[in-house]
DNA sequence: ATAGTAAATGGAGCAATCCTCCACTTATTC
DNA sequence: GAATAAGTGGAGGATTGCTCCATTTACTAT
């Protein structure tokens, strides 16, 4: 029995362990709420109550642990994203994704500029915003509002600029909507 | 004679400084070109030959030395563009001006995440290139080619996104003039 | 129950880097 | 050729990243 569970080819976790992942996790958040994406990792395995040893052995890097605690959000707001689906013209889809992607960056100081590599880390999170930002890049480019040329990771670049922007300025913040406009007009079929 | 130069409100250097200072700046352009933006700041030092300290006198921080490693470029390029400014139409001139920021931007990997703080450093080159932007900018709004709420900073970002998808697939470089085409529509009083 | 074993743990310890501090050196001025 | 202000270098303390492995703990089969 290598592969107990179907969604993922890893054994699972022992009882204790997948305790103590949840706590890294919830001290993850905390930490980097307070202190930035740069936060101490030591910082984090104390206030798990954890050696610094488990920590690595679950998340390897900053990066994983980063992906992880995104994930949740990541998974809620393509959920969000889906049911307000009906509601919304292929246009008015786009544009909320993109700024809810948008909030999710600047969350705390420092996400945005891991976006990229968030985006590709391979969590289920991960798989879900980026198969939903597809999903609704096609739907705009089917309804001839998008060009047939651009990708999902164009859309992941303008949502880390205009996130860096924010964490450089947090008066941008009030430009997201004009930013995200411009860059959609900027990609438009015309 | 607090003001002797009447560009900067700092006495000038000595002479044996100035000259490391170049040495340092010639280091770090060297130095973030192998290693990329995050490189080791003693590594700097060691090949400009100058103590750890030296470098910390001349720039407090990482920003510093990279805003003032950017300099020179951004000025050439602010010149480069003024020169060429009588042979061309508000609309090349813009394209063009935008497309030399993301070749600067993507000079060694990691300057692209900095590019808004580099732009907001007070050195000359910042305020030089910030200038020069704004000019292009309305000389295009003013030939009713560009929409009256975009800014300097909105083109910074938008720089800011194309550099950002450079660094993640260097084959992206071949598409620049491509994607500026496409944000610069965007922006376009249609 | 309990013994066997594979998973999990924690934290000591080394390496890298940041940045400060200050005793010493050097350029400049009068 | 003093006087002095500016400049220098690098030792060293502090922080952090990450590895390694002796020890502990949860699960399983009997």
């Amino acid at each position: 029995m290598a592969t107990p569970n179907p969604t993922t080819d890893e054994a699972p976790l022992r009882a204790d362990a997948a305790r103590n992942r949840e706590r890294i996790l919830a001290a993850a958040e905390a930490v980097f709420i307070e202190r930035g994406a740069d936060a101490s990792l030591e910082d984090i395995a104390k206030r798990a109550k954890v050696g610094i040893g488990t920590l690595y052995r679950r998340f390897p890097n900053r990066e994983a642990l980063l992906a992880a605690t995104s994930d949740d959000r990541l998974i809620a707001l393509v959920d969000a994203s889906r049911a307000a689906d009906a509601t919304r013209t292929p246009d008015e889809a786009i544009r909320a994704y993109v700024a809810a992607l948008v909030t999710h960056a600047t969350h705390y100081r420092g996400l945005a500029a891991s976006l990229g590599a968030v985006l590709h880390s391979g969590t289920p999170g991960c798989h879900a915003s980026r198969g939903e930002g597809q999903r609704l890049l096609a739907r705009a480019q089917d309804a001839g509002i998008v060009r047939k040329d651009v990708d999902i990771d164009d859309i992941v670049c303008m949502v880390t600029a205009i996130s860096l922007a924010i964490e450089q300025d947090p008066a941008a913040a009030a430009r997201v909507d004009h930013r995200v406009g411009l860059f959609l007009d900027g990609i438009g079929a015309g």
